[in-house]
DNA sequence: GTCTAAACATAGCATTGCTATGTATTGTGG
DNA sequence: CCACAATACATAGCAATGCTATGTTTAGAC
């Protein structure tokens, strides 16, 4: 051990794959190390190739994802949390498609599975305090719940960002997430109301998700 | 106009295409013509280059789609059909998810429309029914529910044949619609029983849905 | 039957990711 | 303080990619 590594490259270049993917520049091997100064063989002692790249890159995005849903504050409402969560969920990734369509490519796997957990984490917990206080009866699967609320997030951003429905209908998420939680034992009347508390300070902004004025696209 | 192009080869091309998506291979220029006989400028004056092949690839995809949909044998139970619907549309997608993916994969539109409309309509005609019957209340938004079923199946099969969710996680499928179509006015006990009716005869066997022996593509 | 426009084949282009080889650099043992 | 060695880095070149330019053949119109 001579030369060592310099983790900041390692930083760099994902920052500006994630740059360029925002872009819709396509990220190349030359093209990511143009104007960097380092050189193609860089991405293959940092990452090892391409695949090894894009990999980071999906790391990346899911951290992201998880600062973002771990930044929404929480209520004493926590189906109206739940509501935010997924609202949240949709911001980040509409603000940006490209790094959330490679965080759910194929053929790839995560090389820290715990950053994909903490952002359901976040769901759990609200789950669980929704149980304690009887909005959600005490047999509902809170893994499962959690799942199918990610699924209605997921499901929308993937057909709302990747072509077929208008931005519009991103609103779907408030009924169908009442629907789901009221399946759960909330009041349906309780339900809509906190949901769409939850839902609605920030539908579709493409910034930053809550307390601060939309910005702008 | 002296020599006809003939239409055969481009069925040929898109079967070779979704063939070898089937099969996990690299669809390239030079592999798809591979062994065809046709050079690879067939690609070029029949689909005016890659892209075009994608882009009639997942028309037929789409094609493919509403034909499985229109197979699904109805009953007098639209609650029932719904699910069963939401059921072939999983069937379809993970029996060929290389295709599905293709479908949905952005930056390409489909040169027509209507094939996906058509899928959307069998849902709608389900809906409708239901409406009639007083299963739904009568001022729910029919194109609304539609989009919505719609995003929970590609939600669940998004998440399934990307990666992150275990094949069981297609369960879901039966709980979120259930709690999907009893926000709409159904009676939760008649509803549970009809999506399970619907849901259950092939969650997901590979083949083909129903009342027919599974074909060859 | 000839002519012409379209389909088709061949060869070559720039670009892709990747690897083999050489050079420079830096922490360490004496 | 210096020689060594292992590592980071740069350069050049590889096969394969999609695409295009340039013939060559074929089939319909008059």
């Amino acid at each position: 051990m001579v030369r060592t590594r310099d983790p900041a490259v390692r930083t760099l270049l994902i920052e500006r794959a994630a740059q360029m993917l925002r872009a819709r520049e396509p990220v190349t091997l030359r093209s990511l190390v143009a104007g960097t100064g380092v050189s193609t063989m860089a991405v293959y002692t940092y990452f090892g190739g391409m695949d090894g790249l894009w990999q980071a890159t999906r790391q990346e995005g899911f951290v992201r994802l998880a600062a973002k849903l771990e930044a929404v504050p929480l209520s004493a409402d926590p189906v109206r949390d739940l509501a935010a969560l997924g609202a949240a969920y949709l911001s980040n990734a509409l603000a940006n498609p490209d790094l959330y369509r490679v965080m759910f490519d194929a053929g790839y796997e995560l090389e820290d599975p715990a950053a994909a957990d903490e952002s359901l984490n976040c769901l759990l917990r609200a789950i669980d305090r929704a149980k304690d206080i009887g909005r959600f009866r005490h047999d509902v699967d809170a893994l499962a719940l959690a799942t199918q609320s990610w699924t209605i997030g997921h499901g929308l951003v993937s057909l709302v960002a990747t072509g077929p429905l208008p931005r519009q209908a991103l609103g779907h998420g408030a009924p169908m997430l009442t629907a789901l939680y009221i399946s759960c034992g909330d009041d349906p009347a309780t339900c809509r109301r906190s949901v769409e508390l939850g839902w609605h300070p920030d539908p579709h902004p493409e910034t930053t998700p809550v307390s601060q004025p939309a910005a702008t696209t």
